[in-house]
DNA sequence: TGGGACCGTAAGGAATTCGTCAGGATCCGG
DNA sequence: CCGGATCCTGACGAATTCCTTACGGTCCCA
């Protein structure tokens, strides 16, 4: 299902979007300030984002500069008609769509529909098959070899996605964290350690001896398909 | 096509170098002294040039010290046997590489082919094949011919990716120093000759006989695809 | 022939990094 | 408001990597 975050401080046009957009079977999310947008961003991985210039505590242009920092997602941008010099500069910082108040939700669904559709250039992925599981991308899901279906948390998830995508290539524990946890935990790589612990209890035949998720000592991971 | 500009005085050794250079197709331009080789330089903006160090008018390393006020253009230059110090000051004034005369004409082809590599960064690095193992710089891998993996320390990686990167060509102690360690490191060649003997052990069929990474006494190592 | 400069090799302890466990905080649905 | 799942955090032993020291060899030149 679509992820769509939503950002914006007004109340009524906060509920207004939420019932309209989970109406069209998009997964909303609510942020009510630039901080929690940022964070909400890094850890949902929304596929749209909704932004509403006049937030109480960040510059939107800031919100945006702080998610494209990392992340390509799409954003579309809410102004009021008296905001036209912050509408240029909230697209000179990569906003990629904007949409002036008071609009019709018609017209936002549009361009949410339009959004989506650029972020997912849904080159059918295949899945990755192991000797003891497969590893469903598109569906995200992942089976081990006697059908079972193994049950990963969303981190989890993520963490073995970024590894899987770069399947074979050495992946630094910067990079991990960063799409992860987002940029700002760079450096936190304590939590790679307890994640891929979890990672290969769930996955590998023998946790002790991974054969899979690979630990490049000093780099980052790997893993082996 | 490449264009090359030869520096150089003696008549004889100009003639061979040209026809020769000619001959692999590349568009070949002659100064016979340091101020014409500057004044050509700039002009013709060549991709390649080749300096003797023995010149009528200017010291060698000042034509260097006047071109890299500007330019980064590959330099090789050729100098004799007796010419230790100077060889040194020029490659310290920034000079790519050396060839001692006598020289084959083979060698010096390889050089300029190196050095026009080098002057056209590849977008997209493909892996380094050699006889006994592959350098693949995109996944962080070395494999063997045998298909094992050769297992690489971050400080190992980054001294062969630094090789690598520039193979073909004299790479000196202190570009190596300085890219791995840091530039405050410049002076400790010994952590060099540590991690060389390390790389060799993992890399050469015979360490003892370094096929691969070969070392120029007194000036640095140099990676042999 | 002896000394100096440079390079190669080996080995051990210091420092960093990794794996693991477990308790507590936080979030979310009922 | 509660229970369960998930995530963060701290602690500690194990593993890995790095730096340092020591010694032997080669080459060149006084």
């Amino acid at each position: 299902m679509t992820k769509v975050l939503v950002v914006d401080d007004e109340p009524a046009l906060v509920r207004a979007l939420r019932v309209n957009l989970a109406a069209h079977d998009y997964d909303v999310t609510i942020a009510y300030d630039g901080r929690s947008a940022l964070k909400r961003t890094a850890q949902d991985h929304p596929d749209v984002v909704i932004l509403d210039l006049g937030l109480p505590d960040i510059d939107g242009s800031e919100v945006i500069d702080g998610i494209r920092g990392w992340s390509a997602v799409p954003i579309i941008v809410l102004s009021a008609r008296d905001q036209e010099r912050e509408k240029v500069t909230a697209l000179d910082a990569g906003a990629d769509d904007f949409v002036t108040k008071p609009f019709g939700m018609d017209e936002l669904l549009a361009r949410v529909r339009a959004a989506a559709r650029r972020a997912q250039p849904n080159d059918d992925e295949p899945a990755i098959v192991t000797d003891d599981f497969v590893v469903d991308l598109a569906a995200t899901v992942v089976r081990r070899s006697d059908g079972t279906e193994v049950r990963l948390t969303p981190t989890e998830w993520q963490l073995l996605e970024a590894l899987v995508r770069d399947r074979g290539r050495l992946v630094t524990s910067q990079q991990l964290l960063r799409q992860v946890w987002g940029p700002q935990y760079e450096h936190e790589r304590h939590y790679l350690r307890v994640f891929i612990a979890q990672l290969r209890r769930k996955l590998e035949p023998d946790p002790s001896q991974p054969r899979y998720i690979r630990t490049e000592a000093g780099m980052g991971y790997r893993f082996i398909g």
